[in-house]
DNA sequence: TGCCAAATATGATGGCCGTCATGTATGTGT
DNA sequence: ACACATACATGACGGCCATCATATTTGGCA
């Protein structure tokens, strides 16, 4: 049957979001592609009308995370302890891209390395800019370093099969941050 | 054919050493059974001979691991350079198991993430006497903030799709760390 | 209103993989 | 030295998946 043109854009965008979801949840060699036309509430047929292979649709959906995702990271504390809670701990299908997926994005095509690195990009700035130290370079540096020990500390904590563990890395890794960001930076 | 007791554990061990090579270079669920036996030399008729499926290689091939990874990180600032280096960024294979396959044990049986867990714990904890701080609970915290840093960073270094970038996070990482560590903690 | 192109459904195909069945040769204990 | 158990090889099977072929329905345009 056929749909009309909205509804084809918005069968899309369901489609992104689907993957989107189930990509962050299992992986995405692990969501096949007629789960994912499934979950947007179609069959697997009419998936290649949509992306030119499942390689497209990995790629196209890392950049739909990304654009979806201008998260404000304004107030820094606030981001910080949400970030290391377990409430996002606990939900990676709409957590953080990069918490998710930086390992699996390794055996992915250049296409779909690149919209991870841009979205990489754009969010060592930004938490640059909220950082908002004087001194540029010093800001930058800990903003990689705070924003290295965030993601490494999420997906520790997810990795981590004892709760009370899991629970002390995001609570240690968030004391350690907020101190070493109240202090000043040395050259 | 047959071969003597001693080359049956020899050819376990070989095994186990493509496994764990294979695993952290493409992902367990990306190495098929037959892939690991004929890294070994085997083919892949042998296999439930030595392990009762894939997912108990899986488990002994993390326990294999871990074991024989009892590196000497008593030098602190050595290790520190050695871990946030290129050559480790790029020695997937041989290098750090936590880095490696974090991402990827969420997904596998209860057994090979206890492993991993018990790896996790090993390293803490060994992390936490190199720095050997007076305070005990600043001394932990430091240990799990840093190690956070550094297995995202390298984790995040691998996955950005351009060398200026990767070798930033790297060195930037490092710098910071290094700087926190250098500071006196506070409670 | 009616035709046609297009969006999706159903179904098929080829390949890969985990696992098992069976064959074969050779260490090992008597 | 012989017989048997066993470690590994070859080959087969069933299931899953990406992709493609074809059918069906219907929106869009004349």
């Amino acid at each position: 049957m056929r749909v009309s043109r909205d509804q084809m854009q918005a069968n899309r965008l369901r489609i992104l979001d689907s993957a989107s979801r189930l990509f962050r949840e299992k992986g995405f060699e692990a969501v096949s592609v007629a789960e994912v036309m499934k979950a947007a509430g179609l069959t697997h047929g009419g998936f290649y009308g949509h992306f030119e292979s499942k390689d497209d649709l990995i790629a196209q959906a890392i950049g739909h995370i990304f654009t979806a995702q201008d998260d404000g990271q304004g107030d820094l504390g606030a981001y910080l302890n949400a970030y290391l809670s377990s409430q996002h701990r606990d939900s990676v299908g709409e957590g953080c891209p990069t918490a998710a997926l930086v390992a699996d994005i390794r055996r992915e095509t250049p296409a779909a390395r690149l919209a991870m690195t841009e979205g990489f990009r754009s969010q060592i700035d930004r938490m640059a800019k909220a950082i908002a130290e004087p001194g540029a370079a010093a800001s930058r540096r800990q903003a990689v370093g705070a924003w290295a020990a965030m993601v490494g500390a999420v997906v520790l904590a997810r990795a981590i099969d004892d709760p009370a563990l899991s629970d002390e890395i995001l609570d240690e890794t968030r004391s350690w941050i907020e101190g070493n960001l109240g202090e000043t930076s040395k050259t």
